[in-house]
RNA sequence: GGGACUGUGGGGUAGCCUGGUAGCCUUUCAGGUUUGGGGCCUGACGACCCCGGUUCAAAUCCGGGCAGUCCCA
């Protein structure tokens, strides 16, 4: 009895399959990612431990972005009003969520950036001249505010979040049109081989597209809850800003064009959300090899007696092993209560090293997913970096069937309906993607609170029969889904 | 956008209805003992979200603000 309440102060008390929310706010806080106690709504303080992780993250992303010849910008903070005014599509849809920062009566008034086409747009005016100047693919890491919802939570919904935005401007559409295939092609790089979150890119109907682009094609992970959260997406914003900054080169033959442009962004503080919420167990975090702050957690386990020599062979150990992120829990605390701290933090290795480990040259391995310990002599120390990515492996599998049995084809409106009820994503004919298809979208969000994510991209799916809402000849394959 | 509920040491809570001494568990700190899954003993620090009102007296009642959770559009 005792116990179990001292376990409710320190552990995690909720299940995950049963109260999702409540685990996910239990879990942020008490595995010290997070402090949501300063208090300002939308914002959040994110802990060292969480820094490292996001850190990580980024780490990643630039160097792929770095590989695919993006190069880094840091760009001012606030814009202009004139500047976020230029493109109407994009004021439309930005203005309402903009924090304006009011000066002096007579000084402009600025925004705190929301996205940042409308610094990018001017300059590309300013850098870009001939066709020799192109492609031009920038990036820069850093926040963006937005003023969303009255309902914020904690890296899922606030209003700053942090991530890259690419902005790239390119002679003809066709090369912008494979910059948004190039960026499809990160995301599957780096949030799903790397992160071992699978997703689904799809291109997004008419009417939800980004502010100011031609289409937008966003990348949809699957919550423990059935609900989906829409991870990095990129835009073909065609010549829209170019046009509205009067944005221009000379072409090979003298002439003057518009640019192309494109953006994309990958935000790491939401990306975090789905690596949290995907491979998280009752346990607490579980961390993907790749990225996690720490990937091998020593604990020494030692009597008055044999404490030097068990650190001493802890530290051979950590030697063997210096290439990677390894630690020595060497705090005064029994080795139970390390056990729990660092299975809560989602470290993927823990090696136990004791009176036992050290009289036969080698040490037990728990591994955090399957919480399964095994035996390693310590020449085999070597094969610690081949468990590591099979590790990966084994989050990966899982989330890709997680996701893969959470997708189901529907034929009726009642069959969404109940897809939808059982917290999955309905897969079905539907009659358009443009705004004639509108009135069905919003007729399935008014019967089940879940709206039309889009078509697979890259993956023909080919429309069958009619439309399951109206009854007018299908054109596409969509995917409903509730959405954070 | 509309509604309901909530806010007490670092964390979890009791007390609030019926106004008057803020109790418990845990963490933290000091010391001792212990160390193969949250051990034990002694001692210490630490709180009524903010502003206003009612009252002799407010954690408690009333109003507003801020923040959070949940439900509905």
């Amino acid at each position: 009895m005792q116990k179990k309440e001292k376990e409710s102060n320190r552990g995690l008390t909720v299940n995950k399959e049963k109260n999702f929310s409540e685990w996910y706010s239990q879990i942020i806080e008490k595995t010290e990612i997070l402090d949501t106690r300063l208090g300002i709504k939308g914002f959040v303080v994110i802990r060292p431990w969480g820094t490292k992780l996001i850190e990580k993250m980024y780490e990643f992303y630039e160097e792929e972005l770095q590989k695919k010849g993006h190069e880094p910008t840091i760009m001012p903070s606030v814009i202009p009003e004139a500047n976020l005014k230029k493109e109407s599509g994009h004021i439309k849809g930005f203005t309402p969520e903009v924090f304006w920062l009011e000066k002096g009566k007579e000084e402009e008034k600025l925004a705190l950036r929301p996205t940042s086409e409308t610094l990018y747009t001017p300059m590309f005016k300013l850098w870009i001249r001939s066709h020799r100047d192109l492609p031009m693919k920038l990036y820069q890491r850093g926040s963006v505010f937005r003023y969303d919802t009255k309902a914020t939570r904690p890296l899922i919904r606030g209003r700053e979040f942090y991530w890259i935005e690419t902005h790239n401007a390119f002679a003809t559409k066709k090369e912008a049109e494979s910059q948004v295939q190039e960026d499809i092609q990160t995301t599957e790089n780096i949030m799903h081989q790397k992160f071992c979150i699978p997703f689904l890119p799809l291109k997004r109907p008419e009417w939800d597209k980004f502010a100011g682009a031609e289409y937008t094609i966003g990348s949809d992970v699957l919550m423990p809850d059935g609900k989906v959260i829409q991870q990095p997406s990129t835009h073909l914003m065609g010549q829209k800003f170019s046009k509205a900054f009067n944005a221009k080169f000379k072409n090979e033959k003298g002439q003057e064009k518009y640019l192309w442009t494109t953006a994309y962004g990958p935000a790491m503080s939401r990306i975090l959300v789905s690596i949290i919420s995907t491979h998280g167990d009752n346990r607490g975090l579980v961390l993907p090899f790749s990225i996690s702050p720490i990937q091998i957690i020593i604990i020494p386990i030692f009597t008055a007696k044999d404490k030097n020599k068990i650190l001493k062979y802890s530290q051979e150990i950590k030697e063997k092993l210096k290439d990677l992120r390894i630690k020595i829990d060497e705090t005064e605390k029994r080795p139970g209560e390390k056990y729990y701290k660092w299975e809560l933090k989602g470290v993927p290795f823990r090696l136990e090293i004791g009176k036992e480990e050290l009289n036969n040259k080698e040490l037990t391995i728990y591994i955090r997913d399957t919480h399964k310990k095994q035996k390693i002599k310590f020449n085999q120390l070597k094969n610690i970096p081949k468990l590591g990515k099979e590790f990966d492996n084994r989050l990966k599998k899982n989330a890709e069937n997680f996701l893969k049995k959470n997708i189901v084809i529907c034929k009726t409106k009642e069959q969404i309906k109940k897809t939808i009820k059982e917290r999955k994503i309905a897969k079905t004919n539907w009659c358009s993607l443009d705004k004639n298809g509108l009135k069905c979208a919003e007729y399935v969000e008014k019967v089940t609170n879940a709206e039309i994510r889009g078509t697979f991209v890259n993956k023909k799916e080919k429309p069958t029969g009619k439309c399951v809402i109206c009854n007018k000849p299908a054109t596409a394959v969509v995917y409903i889904a509730k959405s954070y």
